[in-house]
DNA sequence: ATCTAGACATTGGACGTCCCATCTCCTGTA
DNA sequence: TACAGGAGATGGGACGTCCAATGTCTAGAT
């Protein structure tokens, strides 16, 4: 007999995060394991870089087994901590949050089958970080800074002249707005939801795009940022992700 | 380029950004995986609260031994893609980022140990969030919601006057802050942020706390945001953090 | 007829073992 | 001196086995 799975009556309350009194050991288990992983690292004192114990140490030291302890490490792994390298060790990962991606990239892909909802908030988050953010950056921006602004959009213009694809230029003109806050989890973070715009972009299909229009809006925001003038560049700044909002609506209906 | 932190010590280099040619199965594969199995998910059409096949079905589906699969979905429940319920079967998880807050964490307690600045980051991240969409939410805001919040602040009113700790309403008020956005993502976003300050707050100590101080900061911003005073809203939120970013300052000196 | 306790099936959790893949480092040879 | 190849270590993966938790179903009592 097969029963089928999944297509019951809807499974109601999964996950309130109320203490349900069943599962206490079930979820908990797991999560401990990884936080005595994490205590482990901070204990002995490991910084960015140093290696971890190995598999088979940590099996022991832990008093669990090993396939056990390799689930915890993967999940390290996915949540940036460690770093694993085959046939070498395991080392302490840099600031690293493209674990997140792949997360939040498949909420947004679950989220567009029913109304898209989920990106839009992607990107009303990303234009309150940005245009909430450009002020204070304007305050910190050094001639270097507006030097290094200025050649990304050279570069730009000239992959757009040539009809290449800018993405890899926007997200570094995005990343380099920033870069006088020197807040790196910020720059992460901005970072994380910009690939996550995208890849929700590729997955949908990306409508016509405009090269000429996405380089001179950004050279707009340019102006703005390089005159030091922060209204306007955080209305700039606004305007282009309204364009945005829109452009993926249009994908999302079509 | 991220930029470089303090210490450049000369062992492993590992992490670079460089793509080395080699590890391109060793990291992929695991990856991958997680990727089928989200695809799985989607191509399927199973929504949130949907059951996924069992692990052994997994398992023969995709051609690799149950260990592995296993492992990936392991990550995928950390990612916050999945909920796994011992005995009972896998199912599509809703939003839910908690499982970030685990990464941040350490990624906190981590700095903490030099310099603390990450832990700023993250407040400064808290801070231009919350100011800079005030202002939205205060367009959107109804009676409901201001009823609410000051409903909130009256219990956190009450545990102040008991003497009891008040991160609980804290965190609610701030949450309630921003409901009229409408937007899952912010809060949950916020809730991940406010966790990891208290949990890296509670690993180094809380400093002496000064329950009166703290709820009379929060009726101030109740009342701007009452009166849907923008402007003095954004403000008072502002020196809210500021006060907050000086307190963590004075613990992490100690 | 209804309710409850316990058996049962299903499913995930943990572990041990074996072998493979990949990396680093060292050694030997040209 | 330089390059190539092997040795050793370490993570990657696959089964197989047993344990534990959970939901369901049935038999018995009331």
């Amino acid at each position: 007999m097969t029963p089928k799975r999944g297509k019951e009556e809807t499974h109601v309350a999964i996950a309130s995060q109320e203490v349900s009194p069943a599962r206490f050991s079930a979820q908990l288990r797991s999560h401990a394991l990884q936080t005595r992983i994490m205590d482990l690292i901070l204990d002995r004192g490991l910084d960015v870089g140093d290696a971890l114990p190995t598999e088979s140490e940590l099996s022991a030291e832990l008093g669990v087994g090993r396939n056990t302890v390799r689930e915890s490490l993967k999940v390290l792994q996915a949540l940036g901590v460690i770093e694993i390298r085959h046939g070498f060790g395991m080392f302490v990962a840099p600031n690293n949050f493209s674990a997140l991606v792949s997360g939040l990239t498949f909420r947004g892909r679950l989220s567009l089958r029913h109304k898209g909802e989920e990106a839009m908030e992607l990107i009303d988050v990303r234009q309150a970080l940005e245009s909430g953010l450009i002020g204070p950056a304007i305050d910190l921006l050094t001639d270097e800074h507006v030097a290094d602004l200025r050649s990304t959009m050279e570069a730009m213009e000239d992959a757009a002249k040539k009809g290449e694809p800018l993405h890899e230029h926007d997200a570094e003109f995005h990343r380099r707005l920033y870069a006088p806050l020197n807040n790196e989890l910020l720059i992460n973070l901005m970072d994380v939801f910009w690939q996550v715009y995208r890849k929700i972009h590729l997955a949908i299909g990306t409508g016509p795009v405009n090269l000429e229009q996405q380089t001179q809006d950004h050279w707009d925001i340019f102006e703005a940022v390089a005159n030091k003038d922060k209204a306007l560049a955080s209305e700039r700044l606004q305007r282009h992700f309204d364009g945005i909002r829109l452009k993926l609506k249009d994908v999302a209906a079509a």
